[in-house]
DNA sequence: GCCGTTTTCGGCCCGACTGTTTTCAGTCG
């Protein structure tokens, strides 16, 4: 899938460079869609250009198509490489640095001759930029402080890690006087796996009270540096360099902000489109009538004196645009407007839905607790079965099983499952695939388990071609039920196998064997693009906490989220099933 | 550059905050 990243990369550059110089903000915006569509693309962009149906895409049109044409044909773009020489390419990282934008730059370069960072810096130093027309000494000691930032500015950071500190800043805000409500927004509410800020929206009974919740806010011990604090809108960073910025507006308005500031960007042009094809506008205050909003004097940081359509909740607002509510995880501007416009769109899986977990692990192995703690915390979920699934002989540092071992551990699994009642135990293994795709174990010993996953766990680094065979064969191979964490990569850390999955699917599809969402963070594999891919493929997937101790059984927040995010639902899920459908599906590799 | 059940031309989401300024431009989300 290397060719739609570069292209999107491409695309993103251009991007830039027509900012600098200057072009057309709309053309800009268009090009910058283009990249971040191709980013998302869940197929090979060479499919489209074999078939022509590139333009199809909404957002992609004739000149786009032409540079992805010649792209693919030749591995260059002539529009790009002229753009290129237009602009040195050493400014483009400066529109990353905080407090610089386009038009900064442009004038930097045009009026001082500056073209990078260190340039810049000296610039700044030696005090030559002094004397540009609207860039006064503030706007110079901003920009100091934005390139002495970014050394520590934290970049775009797991799930994972921006949770418990989104959660945190929640509670703290929900407790000061005067709040009513706090939520957080952004890429965080709508699952994305990384996240580049937080954002938090929090309502108050009485505006008075805003400016107060504002200093308060900046003034929480996590707080290393405010960027911004107005009544309305305040901005910081904490220690660890993670930007947290809140809004603060009146109740009556609290679902017009967060669906506002949910986003995605895409998605919230889309709407607003709408609402001004019905004569109305929408904003982060509220649904307004147009032709009434137009005439109304507005005050900045106050919501609009006149009566909103809609503005407590996002259900209103979706209602009054004619829309059924839409899930922030699919908020992406990826169809699901027109779903929604239709009443088509899927009842996305929540943890009701869950039946079991596959894949966990027990002190006979890496975890942390007794077969039976874990049966006991499966039950207490309210799971009718759980796998248990310890590693295979290979996985040394994991303390794998030998035959004998497994042998004596289902023995143990059985005698578990005599000791609770209200949980099925099913006697799994998660089995390592071995570079050249035979499993740990002989059939012989895989045939005495209920249920068998096949995991890579070493030679992640393998190229494409052995990869692919490794897998397949996987795949293909009697008693495989699962195949676990399919790629090995660790989102930040490590990019896994570079697998070619649509063939793969394929093969799963036919040969009866589901794929893995790895729910532990930060695997989250497979991601929501392949995810999706897999289920249209016809693929069942396996949502698994792959819990080595009894609280991990309970993390299986992030997984549901992938799947939210790929659009499945209950019916495209191995462990929705009952205990019945699932040992059919179990059976049919046997 | 992209798009169209009012449009193939003329729109394109909208507001807060900051800084450099007296009414607005740039940046950000």
């Amino acid at each position: 899938m290397s060719l739609n990243t570069d292209l999107s990369a491409l695309f993103a550059t251009m991007a830039d460079i027509m900012d600098i110089k200057g072009e057309n903000t709309f053309k800009v915006l268009a090009f910058r869609k283009v990249g971040r569509i191709l980013a998302d693309l869940s197929f090979d962009v060479r499919e489209c250009v074999k078939n022509n149906t590139l333009c199809e895409i909404e957002g992609i049109g004739p000149s786009s198509q032409r540079i992805i044409e010649e792209y693919v044909a030749t591995g260059r773009s002539s529009d790009a490489d002229s753009l290129a020489q237009s602009v040195p390419a050493t400014l483009l990282p400066l529109l990353q640095v905080e407090g610089l934008g386009p038009k900064t730059i442009s004038l930097l370069w045009k009026e001082r001759k500056i073209t990078n960072a260190d340039e810049l810096k000296a610039a700044l130093e030696d005090g030559s930029l002094k004397g540009i027309k609207t860039i006064g000494d503030k706007k110079l000691a901003a920009i100091k402080q934005g390139l002495a930032n970014r050394a520590k500015s934290a970049g775009r950071i797991g799930i994972g890690h921006a949770l418990p500190v989104a959660e945190m800043f929640v509670d703290l805000i929900r407790k000061l006087p005067g709040v009513t409500h706090a939520q957080y927004a952004g890429s965080l509410r709508r699952g994305r796996e990384t996240i580049g800020d937080i954002d938090i929206i929090c309502s108050v009974k009485d505006p008075s009270l805003s400016q107060k919740i504002a200093d308060a806010f900046v003034a929480f011990p996590a707080v290393a540096r405010i960027i911004g604090q107005g009544p309305s809108k305040s901005s910081i960073v904490t220690a660890s360099g993670l930007q947290v910025d809140l809004r603060i507006l009146p109740e009556e308005n609290f679902g017009a902000a967060l669906l506002y500031f949910t986003g995605s960007k895409d998605h919230n042009v889309k709407i607003r489109g709408l609402a001004l094809k019905k004569k109305m506008t929408l904003n982060e205050w509220g649904l307004y009538n147009l032709a009434e909003y137009e005439k109304t004097e507005k005050k900045i940081a106050e919501a609009p004196p006149l009566k909103p359509v809609a503005s407590r909740t996002e259900e209103e607002i979706y209602a009054k645009l004619g829309l059924d509510f839409i899930p922030p995880e699919l908020r992406e501007d990826r169809g699901e407007i027109d779903a929604a416009l239709n009443h088509k769109l899927p009842r996305l899986i929540t943890q009701k839905d869950l039946r079991g977990d596959l894949h966990s692990h027990t002190t006979a192995s890496d975890g942390k607790n007794s077969i039976l703690e874990m049966a006991q915390a499966a039950k207490a979920l309210g799971y009718e079965y759980l796998a248990i699934t310890d590693h295979s002989k290979s996985s040394v540092i994991a303390n794998g099983l030998t035959p004998d071992r497994l042998i004596k551990h289902i023995a143990e699994i059985r005698k578990a499952q005599d000791k609770i009642k209200g949980i099925t135990l099913l006697a799994g293994s998660e089995v390592d695939i071995l570079p050249d795709g035979r499993l740990d174990y002989e059939e012989a010993i895989l045939k005495e388990l209920d249920i068998v996953i096949a995991s890579p766990h070493a030679s992640l680094k393998q190229d494409a071609a052995k990869a692919n065979d490794r897998m397949r064969r996987a795949v293909e191979t009697r008693y495989v039920n699962i195949i676990g964490h399919p790629t090995g990569r660790l989102i930040g850390g490590r990019e896994g196998l570079p697998l070619d999955f649509p063939p793969l699917f394929k093969l799963a599809a036919a040969n009866g064997t589901a794929m893995e969402i790895n729910a532990g963070y930060p695997r989250l594999d497979l991601d929501e693009f392949n995810s999706r891919s897999a289920c249209e493929a016809g693929v069942m997937i396996s949502i698994d906490t792959d819990a080595h101790s009894t609280a991990e059984l309970c993390e299986i927040h992030f997984g549901l989220t992938v799947a939210r995010r790929a659009a499945l639902t209950a019916k495209h899920v191995l462990n929705c099933q009952s205990l019945n459908d699932l040992r059919e599906f179990l059976r049919r590799k046997r």
